[in-house]
DNA sequence: ATGTTTTTGGAATATTTTTTTCGTTTGTCG
DNA sequence: CGACAAACGAAAAAAATATTCCAAAAACAT
């Protein structure tokens, strides 16, 4: 038993001790804190003799491998992996009445919180349903184009970078005003507007809007209010936390993960 | 006993089936209903002895419960709780055809409690007093030209937005590897570069900050380890949980924000 | 009110899961 | 090559956890 100082009991913590422990490890302990690394659902659900099996491994040695990083046994090691699943929404809540009353100093602190909050409040406020309904269409269009400008832009060219990456033709809209319109004059039959704009609205990501309502192209629009003046085709409204007058993107940056993954696996499906 | 039919195995089932059962239930199994229904993740986690405390029961009711509901023990209901808690794609590679009618929650809660992970865990791992560094850096330099590409992309475009509404020039350079190092020799002497890349690293962004060093251009480099090939001037480390292999960008764009906030004041106070 | 049925919770039991032990294997150094 | 130490894995022991049983309490019908 060569237990360590004490171990960590966050899993930022962990993992740090891991990623710096594994080059001084037993080969068959590397190989577990491998797959500790890259399976850490797995590590927090599943038993311990279920993980020796997955890992190729046996009990002992993922006792060992826990004892090692300086846990008391398999036990508390999973806990830290436990801990990490629960939506420890609370603590984090409390955090930020500290946060409140202590410091407002910390900016970067008091931004990562309107971000988190912004993040967590949209699991509650969305409809999950038409969020579906906008990657299914996503999925099933033959091109996808892509409007933000000014603050959503990069909103816009994310989405536009996971869409690529999942195989799904895309094509980010140029800003100018001129060329914009022209621009989406360029879409097919089975093309897509996906457009992305909050208070104060862009006129040209309007603009788009109105012109694909009338050349009848199907549409998404992620914007902030039900009196927002982007209305046509199914709308998501996400509402962003702001700090010291700048908004968050973090709901929007979301949306944008969930409807490239959303529609990776609906294309998926389709082809089978 | 009086089991019913076959027990739902997911999630989405699992919970009309409590709604639906909730009314004819006898009182104390209602109140566990009801608890199970708005403490998912403790289901999932805790033991049953934890939880019949948890909801002001005992073990034997919350048994009771389970097989109310048609299970063979409190284990197997408990399994439903877990599986929702696996977010990993091979998983649903597998159950493709099953996702098809299942509701979108899973997936998009589990982005945003990602991106809010992500958000919460750099509060604590962020040197506070580099990026500090950083921003008055930002400040004081006459252009800050800005890089990322593929991932990061969005984050650069971000901080470039940021930056030009509070006042300060900067520049995106442009992606392709030919014209950005061109690009970059226009910088002038009290200009600055900041640069964005994740593993694995762009080989585009790694050649610009290698020419900044050479040109002895100062620099600060958002990435995400010490191993990192962007290294030059000042170096912020940043850890993006990911989902599904998909990581998310919400540090790297609380970073952006903080940064352009941050020297924002700065400037304000120098000119004062 | 009174007998009957249903629901409940504590305690005993059964099961599962973790931890330890110990003999075997593997690798290292003289 | 041989002695020694480190690493390993099978299986027994211990601990934790879930399930069942039963008597008491509560709800219900007459």
């Amino acid at each position: 038993m060569d237990a360590v100082s004490v171990p960590p009991q966050t899993y930022e913590g962990l993992i740090e001790l891991i990623t710096s422990s594994h080059d001084h490890m037993p080969k068959r302990l590397r190989d577990i804190a491998q797959f500790a690394l890259t399976n850490p659902e797995k590590m927090a659900l599943d038993t311990l003799a279920e993980l020796a099996e997955s890992a190729d491994s046996n009990p002992s040695t993922m006792v060992r491998f826990a004892k090692q990083l300086g846990y008391s046994g398999f036990s508390q090691l999973q806990n830290v992996f436990r801990e990490r699943l629960r939506g420890n929404w609370a603590s984090y809540e409390s955090r930020l009445t500290d946060l409140n009353d202590s410091s407002p100093e910390d900016i970067f602190d008091s931004i990562a919180m309107s971000a988190a909050r912004s993040a967590m409040a949209t699991r509650e406020n969305l409809n999950k349903a038409d969020a579906k309904a906008a990657a299914m269409r996503i999925a099933s269009a033959d091109v996808v184009w892509l409007a933000g400008s000014g603050r959503t832009e990069c909103v816009a060219s994310y989405l536009s970078y996971m869409l690529t990456r999942i195989g799904i033709m895309n094509r980010l809209i140029s800003l100018s005003p001129s060329q914009s319109l022209q621009e989406l004059s360029l879409a097919g039959e089975n093309d897509f507007l996906c457009a992305f704009s909050y208070m104060p609205y862009s006129d040209v990501t309007i603009a788009l809007v109105d012109a694909a309502r009338r050349r009848d192209l199907d549409c998404v629009c992620i914007t902030d209010t039900e009196v927002s003046p982007l209305n046509h085709g199914i709308r998501l409204f996400l509402k962003e936390e702001d700090y010291a007058g700048f908004r968050t993107l973090a709901a929007s940056m979301n949306m944008a993960q969930y409807l490239a993954i959303e529609a990776g696996i609906q294309k998926r499906s389709m082809k089978a």
